[in-house]
DNA sequence: GCGACGTATCGACAACTGTCAATACGTGTT
DNA sequence: AACACGTATTGACAGTTGTCGATACGTCGC
């Protein structure tokens, strides 16, 4: 018998902290390059990525991927596994589905 | 009968204009002032918010929170609608369910 | 019309961030 | 040991962004 189209979107506001902690995550996908990097590692069929095939395809020089990808690492998304003088980069157990809803949800429903 | 646990995670990789028009929604959620006067929005029972009354709750000037309602803005994610002197928000027909998976679930739904 | 008030815009500044060249660090090879 | 090579780090710089004071714009009440 309520307004159901009146309805609160969210029950409370965030606080200081909260808004603090969820905007740090959008902070590392507001980076067009980090999301390709991002894209890149999640599309390949091996499931991991060397470094050093990431630099061509952003077009970005080696410092500024590998910096990208600390920023990736930093927040939990991917994980590097240094084998021999390679680092492997895979998106991080247990982050597949939110990667997924950031890189396909996208053009359709995200941007309007 | 393939290997599951290795599955691509997404099936292609991002395009340059993918990726930037992703970034920029992004972009608009990594303030976390922005992010505070959303969710103020999208709490009040009334379902909408005067103006006038989201500067004191941020702590900032007026000249500030009306610079990120007009992101917000920008992004389709609220409305305004001026009545006589003062300025109403509310969250964005058909946003409500993107604005509460933002605001609430964060980890799992952001991107719907 | 005039003054009060809410809001948007402007100009300026400090802090942050993406970028690269240069350099340092590790690992494998000869 | 010396070298080559992939990667991380450093330092510097330019562009962006959050912030505020000051100002301009609109609306209401007098």
């Amino acid at each position: 018998m309520d307004r159901e189209c009146c309805a609160p979107v969210v029950e409370t506001p965030l606080t200081v902290s909260e808004s603090e902690i969820i905007s740090s995550t959008f902070r590392v996908l507001a980076d067009p390059v980090r999301l390709r990097l991002l894209s890149i590692i999640a599309s390949v069929p091996e499931g991991e990525v060397c470094a050093c095939d990431l630099t061509t395809p952003v077009g970005r020089s080696q410092a500024t991927v590998s910096h990208h990808l600390s920023v990736l690492l930093d927040a939990g998304l991917v994980t590097r596994e240094q084998r021999g003088k390679w680092a492997w980069f895979q998106v991080a157990p247990g982050r597949a589905d939110f990667v997924r809803s950031v890189l396909e949800g996208s053009e359709t429903k995200v941007a309007v």
